[in-house]
RNA sequence: GCUGAAGUGGUGGAAUUGGUAGACACGUUGGACUUAAAAUCCAAUGUCCAUUAGGACGUACGGGUUCAAGUCCCGUCUUCAGUACCA
């Protein structure tokens, strides 16, 4: 009997699906564990060998969980809106609905083949209506709610009217926008129902908003910075420009501290957290406020302005000299002189028209312009020139700076470029040649009340004294910006929102989901609206509860509503708790709250590092608002995440040079008399191997005298009776390039080109008669290059062709033991015979050419000591997440027991149970022709027994100055004085000692010996 | 620039607290079986010197600590990732 791998595979698949042997309970006496991978985007290519990397990681870890005596949850599910469905219906008007069912066909009948332990029952999709309703749902929420920084949770929004009724906002302490005016609660009674919203929108956690975004005019939407990569979009690459834009916006920076503080109460890794901490940004420090000099030659209307800045050195204040404001900062057409009007709007337009990417490419370039304005040092009093320069961002702090040149290199640089006065706080530090920035080892000087204090003393005098001036005080600023949640797309969730008088109204929840509209395109509409606007049937009837025609708004009864959709994001910061729900239940709720109680939130979270400042921020803060809002239990979502590193291919490159050349053909009778001259223009191709260009014989020159001679030949054999002479007039560099081939072409384990097929595929018909240059063998190789994996790089590796040739057991072992899974690491099928191999070894050990070989026989010792040493090292491994080491270690029990002619049920019977996380199909197999009726899948881990592997002797190796030269087997109760005196007794040592005299002797009992001198 | 991770044979990668560097696998070479091929099995395989015995060198580079360093410390270089005038 053969190992069978494909039968077996789908019988045992066939068998799960039947038994339903993953589905997990909401009602168990075992201890719950929820594995959970990022859900995949159902793309139209199918799954590479990249992803199921993770994922089948994940699967180790949840099958090791049932093992060990756990109700695993371990779910699978689909984030199917998105950019490219859309892109394809907007190209062939195929709705983006029945691409992505069909995607995700694919995308299933790929996964089953892999034998995941996915419970498919909990399956969910971001597109499906009955999902999304909660999206909705939860987008709701988020409008209801307001961040109270007393209570430091998110509340009702009714809380925060009764305060505006009974005390006005002065005493309101809550995350919300800027210069809101203030007012009583006698104002707020008398505003209008519209005023009042207007104010609430403020306040609210998700508000619409103005707001400068990064608009995409190639994709016809708004990006995330985080979908922006180099100034260019992160799909297609389109270029990206500001623009002002009414949007719907998340108020996630009420949780920057929070979500900042989470950090430190979850296990994900330092470089992850990293990422969070950095895009949070946090920087401590204190608000001045800087009183501008009224303009002696400004009329008597002129007010008094005041600038405010953030800085996180208070302890510099002395070190002012000037200040900068961002161009495009409010005050500045207020402040400006007369005098500078002209500069200053000039440098203004300037900016302006710079992009943003222009402005980040480009910071070297010192740039700024004087406004003619002074303000005054709050403690000297002194007069501050104030200036405007690119430098300072608009979008950060309050867009203005106090500058101290001493202490910061960009203020350093602009001082040094505009001659502006640079004095020295800092007591014996050298600002000849650049600033002094650390904040460490000294003191202030210069500087009134601060001198002779450190950073730490002199900024809380400082902040101290701003606020007895009342011109500052302690602040705390953060780099996150709130995030902006609409999208100029067809394909994602619709809100539940309508317009009265231009306010937004949130649709009751009773009426949810509010469905997508059919749209006769998908693009945007004439006059720039969204996709949505399209559809005929998109106004809310409030009457009737129910979405009806266009035709019928009257903004009485009938409105219009929002034409923007949510963003990718919306849906998958959620999706985690729809899982805890068992799919016949989630009618009425989201999950219901025993399965939240229950299931609580992630233990294992695997998925790529690229999700770091998106995905894994948003579901964070979406999770704690939930929690403040009280419908979920748990602060943070995944209590452990791992990011599996991505599998990258391995591309083949061959390089041709095009040569064109002119070429006067003359052709002479046998007298040698002219017969025709004619100028013809041939272009010649050659594929030529990397390590042959320009080498001795294949320059350009000599590749056109190659190409005359055989142009030359063609001629001749042409005709008899003439001779040709062909001169060269001029041709071509012939630089060679690199193209992609299809690594499909090639051979994995010699990169020999496939010249046949290669001339023969439409894909490369250019080259059909292209000339090959190859080594002495006439073999052509390719060069190959590790890339990221991409149907444009021709470097994508299918799983289903390994599944097919090697079986998916094989496939996931082999990714396993491809190196560590946080790894990035190239991919090559030629090592995956190995691993095939060790599965044919394994079956072997098992059934031979009669059929099953397992029988009762007695363990030996050494049986014993291979299972153990094995259930040991196969444990801590996956504990650890050290999935290809335990491969390694199942190949050396294999091989070992083998050796051992091990045939014994007892040993045979518990490698299986190690095994089955890692190559499930086999072992179900295998362990059901060992006589058992049920699934392998929940026995019992085997139990590590120490005993097994004391051993009564150790080969001690053997040092002299730290080199190893022999080694000697002796007793392990051997005393350390023993040992020593059996080693120098030894023959070797004398002869390594050649009659020196050992200056020391290291004796390490159960380790080594180290013989000095 | 800043932050983080990583550099080990021809290749992917092993190496608990410092204690036999290169496990396991791929590839390569040789051999067995076969008419042949495939499959399978056996042996060798870090580099260099040496007929053997054996020896020298060797974990990016340069130093250091130690009886002993891939592992710890200092400095340098390279690669990858994140971030980008953040006041």
């Amino acid at each position: 009997m053969t190992y069978n791998f494909n039968a077996i595979e789908k019988k045992w698949q066939d068998y799960w699906a039947k038994n339903q042997t993953f589905k997990a309970s909401n009602t168990s006496d075992k201890p719950k564990y929820y594995v959970l991978d990022m859900f995949p985007y159902p793309s139209g290519a199918g799954l590479h060998v990249g992803h199921p990397l993770g994922y089948i990681a994940s699967d180790i870890y949840a099958r090791y969980k049932r093992h060990k005596g756990f109700n695993v949850l371990h779910p699978q599910g689909y984030d199917s809106f998105g950019l490219p469905a859309e892109q394809y219906a907007i190209q062939t008007g195929q709705h983006p609905a029945i691409t992505t069912e069909a995607n995700i066909k694919t995308y299933r009948r790929q996964l089953d083949q892999i034998g995941f332990s996915f419970d498919w029952s909990r399956e969910v999709r971001t597109s499906n209506p009955e999902y999304y309703k909660w999206t909705q749902w939860i987008f709701i929420q988020l409008f209801e709610s307001w961040y109270n920084n007393d209570s430091n949770k998110a509340e009702h929004i009714d809380t925060l009217v009764e305060k505006f009724a009974a005390k006005g906002n002065a005493t309101v302490n809550a995350a919300c926008d800027e210069n809101i005016e203030s007012f009583t609660s006698e104002d707020w009674n008398n505003y209008s129902s519209e005023q009042q919203q207007d104010i609430l929108l403020k306040y609210r956690l998700t508000y619409l908003a103005e707001t400068e975004v990064n608009w995409c005019p190639a994709l016809g939407t708004v990006l995330a910075n985080d979908e922006i990569v180099n100034g260019v979009s992160e799909r297609g690459g389109h270029s990206v420009v500001r623009k002002k834009m009414t949007q719907w916006s998340m108020r996630i920076s009420a949780y920057a501290e929070r979500l900042l503080q989470g950090l430190d109460t979850i296990d994900w890794t330092d470089a992850l957290k990293d990422i969070q901490k950095n895009w949070i940004g946090k920087s401590v420090g204190a608000s001045v406020t800087f009183n501008v000099i009224p303009a002696v030659s400004s009329s008597a209307v002129e007010t008094s302005h005041k600038i405010d800045v953030f800085t996180t050195r208070p302890d510099t204040i002395f070190g002012v000299s000037f200040m900068t404001l961002a161009p495009e900062h409010e005050l500045v057409s207020q402040i400006t002189t007369a005098e500078q009007k002209e500069a200053v709007e000039a440098y203004i337009d300037k900016t302006a028209k710079r992009s943003e990417r222009d402005r980040m490419a480009d910071v070297k370039t010192i740039s700024g312009v004087f406004t003619g304005a002074y303000a005054e040092h709050p403690f000297s009093k002194e007069p501050i020139p104030i200036w405007i320069g690119d430098y300072v961002l608009a979008s950060y702090g309050t867009g203005a700076v106090m500058a101290v040149p001493c202490g910061d290199q960009r203020d350093y640089d602009f001082a040094k470029h505009f001659d502006i006065a640079i004095p020295n706080i800092f007591e014996g530090a050298d600002i000849s040649e650049e600033a002094y920035a650390s904040k460490d080892n000294v003191k202030i000087t210069n500087s009134d009340f601060l001198n002779g204090m450190n950073y730490k003393k002199a900024s809380k005098l400082a902040i101290y004294q701003l606020e007895q001036l009342g011109q500052g005080e302690g602040k705390t600023n953060y780099r996150l910006r709130d995030a902006v949640f609409s999208r100029q797309r067809y394909w994602g969730e619709p809100f539940p929102v309508y317009y009265v008088n231009g306010m937004p109204q949130m649709i009751d929840k009773a009426h949810l989901p509010i469905v997508l509209p059919e749209v006769e395109k998908y693009l945007p509409t004439e006059e720039g609206e969204p996709p949505l606007g399209r559809a005929d049937v998109w106004a809310w009837d409030v009457n009737q509860s129910s979405v009806v025609s266009n035709q019928l708004i009257d903004h009485k009864t009938v409105f219009p509503l929002e034409l923007n959709t949510m963003p990718g994001w919306a849906g998958s910061s959620w999706y985690f708790f729809r899982y805890m729900e068992d799919a016949a239940n989630r009618d009425g709720v989201f999950a219901s709250e025993d399965a939240l109680k229950y299931w609580e939130n992630v233990d294992l979270y695997i998925g790529g590092s690229e999700h770091a400042t998106g995905h894994l921020l948003y579901s964070r803060f979406w999770v704690k608002l939930l929690k403040d809002r009280g419908f979920v239990n748990v602060e943070e979502p995944f209590k452990k995440l791992i990011n599996q590193g991505m599998i990258l291919g391995t591309s083949a490159f061959f390089y041709s040079i095009k040569i064109e050349m002119e070429l006067q053909v003359i052709e002479k009778d046998e007298s040698g008399k002219i017969i025709s001259e004619t100028k013809i223009e041939p272009v010649k191709d050659y594929i030529i191997e990397f390590n042959l260009i320009n080498s001795p014989g294949n320059t350009t020159q000599a590749l056109v005298y190659k190409a005359i001679d055989e142009i030359t030949n063609n001629f001749s054999s042409g005709s008899s009776d003439s001779n040709f002479e062909i001169k060269l007039l001029n041709y071509s560099d012939g630089l060679a390039h690199g193209k992609n081939v299809d690594v499909n072409l090639i051979n994995p384990s010699t990169n020999e080109l496939d010249i046949n097929s290669f001339i023969s595929d439409i894909r490369y018909k250019d080259y059909q008669d292209a000339v090959f240059i190859t080594n002495n063998a006439g073999i052509y190789k390719v060069t190959r290059e590790v890339e990221k994996m991409s149907k444009s790089k021709y470097n994508v590796v299918n799983p289903d062709q390994i599944v097919e040739d090697y079986g998916a057991d094989s496939l996931r072992l082999y990714e396993m033991f491809l190196g560590p899974l946080e790894q990035y690491k190239p991919w090559n099928t030629a090592g995956i015979t190995g691993v095939h191999n060790f599965l044919k070894k394994l079956w072997k050990l098992y059934v031979g050419d009669d059929g099953l070989k397992v029988n009762n026989a007695q363990p030996t010792a050494d049986n014993l000591k291979t299972l153990h040493k094995t259930i040991k090292k196969v444990e801590e491994d996956i504990e650890n997440f050290s999935f290809n080491t335990s491969v390694s270690t199942f190949m050396i029990a294999v091989n070992e027991l083998t050796a051992q002619k091990c045939t014994s049920k007892d040993i045979l019977e518990p490698l299986l149970i190690l095994i089955s996380p890692y190559a499930p199909h086999i072992a179900e197999e295998l362990w059901s022709q060992l006589g058992n009726a049920n699934s392998i899948s929940t026995v019992q881990f085997p139990i590590f027994d120490g005993s097994h592997l004391v051993e009564s002797s150790k080969k001690y190796p053997i040092s002299f100055n730290g080199k190893m030269r022999f080694t000697l087997e002796l007793p392990m109760d051997m005393s350390k004085d023993d040992i020593e005196k059996t080693v120098m007794a030894h023959e070797k040592t004398i002869a390594q000692l050649d009659g020196r005299t050992p200056k020391k002797v290291i004796v390490v009992p159960g380790k080594i010996v180290n013989i000095v001198g």
